[in-house]
DNA sequence: TGTTTAAATATACAATAGTACACCAAAAAT
DNA sequence: ATTTTTGGTGTACTATTGTATATTTAAACA
């Protein structure tokens, strides 16, 4: 399923997100179809179906309890800052595209430190381990189509995102793993640089 | 009628702050009954009943329609969420007293996942780099005075503190390092637990 | 002491709200 | 040309939710 909204889709949400500024809480189906002239709560039960699934909104088995969780849409006039996390890679879109991004993740304000376009990416394996880099980390990407001798980055290689120290030993680049278990990579194909990775967020279970 | 809140009544007025805070929509009474360990919906009815002339709260006659309108316990618009950043302790202060604090730091919303205080604390040596713990990160510590076996831990020993591994072999605990080279701690003295490792966030040079 | 108020229980009930199914029509995609 | 998706109607069912009444207990009060 893609992304987009349809118009009509569009049109509900924007009609959640502004009943919701306006009376404090959300509205119910029923409510919903009252402003739109539909006659059927069912019609907006399906509407709002697909804008859960394309990750625009939450909501839970119980009444009145519609979330925006797109930023485009957010309620609140929130400071907060947030960027997208990119899922899976989807063949041929470029990272940043909209087919990628999974939802969006709030990160410490602190680590925005220059302009640019930032984006998150859920750590993948151990082969980082050795720079502090586990399993299911976020970490924060500025985006870049360069980067420094030894910088640790994200690049594309082969329609799969990786994370891995660039070493560019004189002209020829290539990608090394933090990890003993793990061999350089010396990526033949076409590959790419996405960007630099200037942050980390883990959150522990308890 | 008084504007001044009964305990009872400042207790679930907070609690539907906090309700709403973390679910995004205000609960019912049968939630908050939940909650308070009450059996009957009642007794929330006739408190937000009383709220509500007292003007703390609005509320419309259906589901899950209360709003906060008093500024003391506003649901803040801004989702920011800012730690204390403890620093140096100073010897004989709790560990949040505000002589130890340093700074504030936002961190991601998500991060907080139940209710609690928080802390961030800069963290020094290599002593915890086999849990992916480097110097100079930050860890996010909800406050705790007791832990789980295995739990990482923020713990106070003779005015230091140190985050460590907690190992709780059977009765007698004991703290350690995620680092060979670094031996057990079996603290002689006074110590106590402070909180519990619930983040981290890591800023990378750039 | 008796009275009032706050807090909670048990039970009941009607309106609301979410969900489900069958069906239809038009637009978009294949 | 055919299938899928989108958008909608109508009806029906069930759980949730708010509300109401009658009672009880404990604390505060005068």
């Amino acid at each position: 399923m893609s992304r987009n909204l349809t118009d009509r889709q569009r049109e509900i949400l924007t009609l959640i997100a502004d009943l919701t500024r306006d009376k404090g809480y959300s509205p119910t189906y029923q409510e919903l179809a009252d402003r739109l002239n539909i006659k059927s709560k069912y019609a907006i039960l399906k509407h709002v179906d697909s804008l859960v699934k394309k990750g625009y909104i939450e909501k839970d088995s119980s009444a009145r309890t519609i979330r925006i969780v797109h930023p485009d849409f957010a309620i609140s006039n929130a400071t907060d800052y947030t960027i997208p996390l990119v899922g899976r890679v989807a063949a041929g879109f470029p990272v940043l595209a909209e087919e990628n991004v999974e939802r969006y993740v709030s990160i410490p304000r602190e680590m925005i430190k220059s302009e640019g376009r930032y984006f998150a990416l859920k750590v993948r394996g151990d082969s980082m381990i050795n720079a502090g880099i586990f399993e299911n980390d976020l970490v924060v990407v500025q985006s870049a189509n360069k980067a420094y001798n030894k910088d640790i980055i994200v690049a594309l290689v082969d329609d799969e995102v990786t994370v891995k120290r660039l070493i560019n030993d004189n002209g020829s680049a290539y990608l090394k793993a933090e990890n003993d278990a793990y061999p350089d990579i010396h990526p033949r194909g076409d590959w790419s640089i996405q960007g630099k990775v200037v942050g980390l967020i883990r959150e522990m279970m308890h």
